[in-house]
RNA sequence: GGUACCAUAGCCAAGUGGUAAGGCAUGGGUCUGCAAAACCCUGAUCCCCAGUUCAAAUCUGGGUGGUACCUCCA
């Protein structure tokens, strides 16, 4: 598999540290608040990028951290009279709601950076005693990112231009030996939680967290970290130059980022006030809708967001649920004949999508391609079950194929449910009033179980009931 | 000022050297009592200019327009 390396900026085979294994972190949430559609997007792609290693056979432990501790957070319990912890721990199990929803899988760890205090102190102790930190009175312990000769590998910024650039940009250079310097450790403030080290009390950096997690769960080489573009930096910059003054060793082989979520070209961040939450956009499209429209385009470009694109997103994936659910209403209900030459056609068609769909994601994880792969399955499993000329368990490989590939994506479809006996009835009295030509009464009755929520449609052989959306 | 990215049909979006995937929408058709779904048909000289090449949306140079990062931000 190719994947696009920040480091490098170029695409390169992907190679893992042990073959077969894949250790893999992705920045996780700040649980100050629910989450937004652009905060989905890197839990859609990476989540989307595991289960793909995993498809392919790569035994993979993910870490996705919850960040509990920093302004935000302090800032918000204050306004809410809670303490910080207990904010943490509602919005994280709101953060469950919106992620199971969208079918994220639970990551192998998922620690907080409030329980990783041990690792957080080991680390720090580690890069002092090799040089790299120093002490501003009354501030905290910093990094001093002149010690370390490749600082800005990742950005490929170079430290005086930043100096030197920002426009508006007021930086605090009070204590500071260099602008770029960073607290790894702040001092305790009136108010603020925190925690014992050999330092004072405090609490922890913005960037350290990350970094102690990942050694602490990962070890001191990992093969991916992924997170937004704009984490590259300072956020990522700074865990490298972290990790590797604290280990020795090169931290990350490969550093994937995705790109944002606009809204009428701009990015939908907190700041602009321009964003939806994932809780607010459910109102309107379900989960699996969200999580489609977010695999449509490929996560290095910036992809738009507005009603009409998500209604556009929940049609297109309307047309996969109901492929399936033909397929599955043919199986159970027609006479399949099992004619050899078009089994022929249905199975070259399932194996070119499969073939295509993995070709596809090899490409640096290009979802948008591998759906366009399922589109094509679904126009011949369409016509195969139309025609009814395929066999029983050619058409049974090819619905099987297809919610293979929409599982390795993540993308739940909309199947079958149960349907009440009360409606089952209705449909049965329209059809006696159809077989007796009283089409005012058959229609009457399509709109009553139109008003209880299903719809009935006709088809060859006698009629199928639907849950309406 | 520095650093990246982007510009493809009405809309969204792949493709990144060999004469343009897919989805949504539109129009026509098949099927249907009607409808729904489905299927078939329908649509782009790929922002502009110059260059390289037998061949460019795809490479190079120059424009124009847009976005992001350099500060909390996915």
């Amino acid at each position: 598999m190719k994947l696009y390396n920040t480091l490098t900026r170029y695409k390169e085979d992907f190679k893992p540290i042990e073959e077969g294994k894949v250790k893999m972190y992705a920045c996780g949430p700040t649980v100050y608040n629910y989450f937004h559609l652009g905060n989905a997007r890197p839990f859609v792609t990476f989540d989307t990028l595991a289960r793909y290693l995993e498809y392919r056979g790569y035994d993979v432990t993910f870490v996705q951290n919850f960040t509990d501790i920093d302004d935000k957070m302090i800032n918000r319990a204050n306004e809410e009279g809670i303490t910080v912890e207990q904010l943490a721990d509602r919005f994280i199990k709101e953060y469950y709601v919106d992620a199971d929803g969208l079918n994220i899988k639970r990551q192998t760890f998922q620690p907080r950076a409030t329980q990783s205090m041990k690792a957080i102190i080991g680390l720090i102790k580690a890069m002092e005693a090799n040089g790299y930190t120093y002490i501003i009175e009354g501030d905290g312990v910093y990094y001093d990112v002149s010690k370390k000769a490749d600082y800005g590998k990742l950005s490929h910024y170079k430290l005086d231009e930043l100096e030197a650039g920002g426009g508006e940009r007021k930086a605090s250079y009070e204590g500071k030996k260099n602008p770029g310097d960073f607290a790894v450790w702040k001092f305790k403030k009136e108010g603020e939680p925190s925690w014992g080290s050999p330092w004072g009390e405090g609490r922890p950096g913005w960037h350290i967290e990350c970094s102690a997690m990942i050694k602490q769960y990962l070890g001191d080489t990992i093969d991916i970290h992924g997170g937004g573009q704009d984490l590259i930096f300072p956020h990522h910059e700074n865990e490298i130059a972290q990790s590797e003054a604290a280990n020795g060793c090169t931290f990350c082989n490969y550093f994937v980022h995705n790109a944002f979520v606009n809204i009428d070209g701009e990015k939908m961040s907190k700041s602009l006030g321009n964003f939806f939450t994932i809780r607010d956009i459910v109102k309107k499209y379900p989960y699996n809708v969200i999580r489609f429209f977010i695999l449509l385009g490929h996560y290095r470009s910036p992809i738009n967001f507005s009603d009409e694109l998500l209604a556009a997103a929940q049609t297109s994936l309307g047309r996969i649920s109901n492929c399936v659910r033909n397929a599955n209403f043919v199986l159970s209900n027609g006479n399949l004949a099992g004619d050899a030459e078009a089994d022929n056609v249905l199975e070259d068609a399932i194996k070119a999508a499969g073939d295509s769909f993995i070709a596809h994601m090899d490409d640096d994880l290009n979802s948008a391609d591998a759906i366009t792969d399922i589109f094509n399955l679904v126009r011949q499993v369409n016509s195969s079950a139309q025609e009814a000329k395929v066999s029983a368990a050619m058409l049974t490989a090819a619905r099987d194929k297809i919610l293979e590939l929409t599982g390795v994506l993540g993308i739940l479809l909309d199947l079958e449910e149960a349907i009440p006996e009360e409606i089952t009835e209705l449909a049965n009295k329209r059809a006696e009033a159809k077989k007796a030509k009283d089409y005012a009464l058959a229609d009457q009755i399509r709109d009553e179980i139109q008003a209880k929520g299903y719809a009935v449609k006709d088809v060859p052989g006698g009629f199928k009931i639907e849950k309406a959306n």
